[in-house]
DNA sequence: CAATTATTCAATTAGTTAATTGAGCAATCT
DNA sequence: AGATTGCTCAATTAACTAATTGAATAATTG
């Protein structure tokens, strides 16, 4: 039977299970993939740059911390978060570590110096534009992750698809881009191409999690663009 | 300047910052023991059975990401949270540690299965009771914890004073106890030595934290008991 | 000024972790 | 049945981390 001492020990190594599995970059990149939409292994090592056999290690890492789970699908194993709770959770720690590390702000300024002056967009007067048609909210995402969640009201335009379908974007109107978040760069160069033909283009910085944390709308639901 | 991947990889490196600070046992340990009160590192040492040497090499690295803070106070050192986001994220780290690591459920209730038997305790009827002048609230956390912030209408009786201070305590009305937080034992010890001397006591699983969080006040003022 | 107290720092040691590499396994395809 | 694909596992290596130990530093006390 546990001393006191030996229970409090005990507790604490549980929880800092939790902090084991995130206390590694590159699990922190995965763990951001997936709350986007479920990946399988090869996608996960691409996206986050890993080899096959790391990407699955830190998988390992994860899945025995509870934060995700997987699933056989033909040869694919298809990972996916074990718990909104855990999304919500990466979403805090970013959060914090933006309160209390300059060391962020400083990285993210220098980065965004080197593009184009991107200004922050007005969510309220947005979420206003796109319901009275004025102005076009587009995810540059991949597919699989629109069909996951989405902004309601926002049409999927992946990045890669951008210049094949500009015939689908309106050249009076704003045109804002969103992707996975605030350290992501696929909206920030899909707003520096559109701009670079002309178009009115603006960047979200949300993702789909800031948004439904903002108390917006985020659906499933592919609607109809008129 | 850096390139995209060289963005991202700085970016997850600072997360993982809050990651590395919260991965060791022990310095989650110190973090909730700061989220109790200020503390010197002689006092963090022995609560949390370290020496003082590694005690203090825990809190510099607690400190590097920005979680705590110290000022010197004479010879000693004074350690507090940096800011309440802190002691917030580690509560909600716990909760989902809780929630997905069933272990922490076993190893729970192998320790308390050998205390007498401590049934739960409703929150909103222990509320009526005591505005009501029905049941009595004791912390019996340290002194300077109590002071720092403490369940409103609560009263101050630090576990080591209890059998000093029975007089005190009215043996015909119910007495609540509680302390650190569902893994702290003050509170299971103070009901189990009531209970052998016949008071009608029962254990509160929430400390202070848990309390507000489920927004019910919490207090620095020492309300006088009538 | 010397002694004491509290704390921090640096070196050391043992253990842990991340990435790589190659082998092994499961499922699918030919 | 053999080849291929996707993934996992285990061994290895280099880097990192936690605890210990002893020295150094800062502030206080006598």
């Amino acid at each position: 039977m546990d001393t006191d001492r030996q229970f409090k020990d005990r507790i604490y190594e549980q929880f800092a299970r939790i902090g084991k599995a995130v206390c590694s970059p590159k699990r922190l990149e995965i763990l951001e993939l997936l709350c986007q939409a479920p990946k399988n292994v090869e996608v996960l090592a691409q996206q986050a740059n890993l080899s096959v056999a790391n990407a699955s290690q830190h998988l390992q890492v994860l899945r025995s911390a509870g934060m995700v789970e997987g699933h056989k699908d033909g040869l694919h194993v298809i990972y996916r978060i074990a718990d909104s709770a855990v999304c919500t959770f990466i979403m805090e720690m970013r959060g914090l570590a933006e309160r209390q590390l300059a060391e962020i702000d400083r990285i993210t300024k220098t980065f965004l110096a080197g593009h184009i002056g991107l200004e922050p967009v007005n969510r309220g007067e947005l979420l206003d534009r796109v319901r009275s048609g004025k102005a076009v909210v587009i995810d540059v995402r991949p597919g699989d992750e629109f069909a996951a969640g989405h902004i309601a009201g926002a049409v999927s335009m992946p990045l890669g698809e951008l210049e094949a379908r500009l015939s689908e974007l309106p050249k009076g109107k704003p045109i804002v881009a969103y992707c996975r978040g605030p350290y992501c760069v696929l909206a920030i160069k899909a707003v520096e191409r559109l701009r670079a033909m002309n178009y009115k283009a603006f960047r979200l910085e949300d993702g789909v999690s800031e948004w439904q944390a903002r108390g917006f709308r985020v659906t499933r639901e592919a609607e109809m663009r008129r």
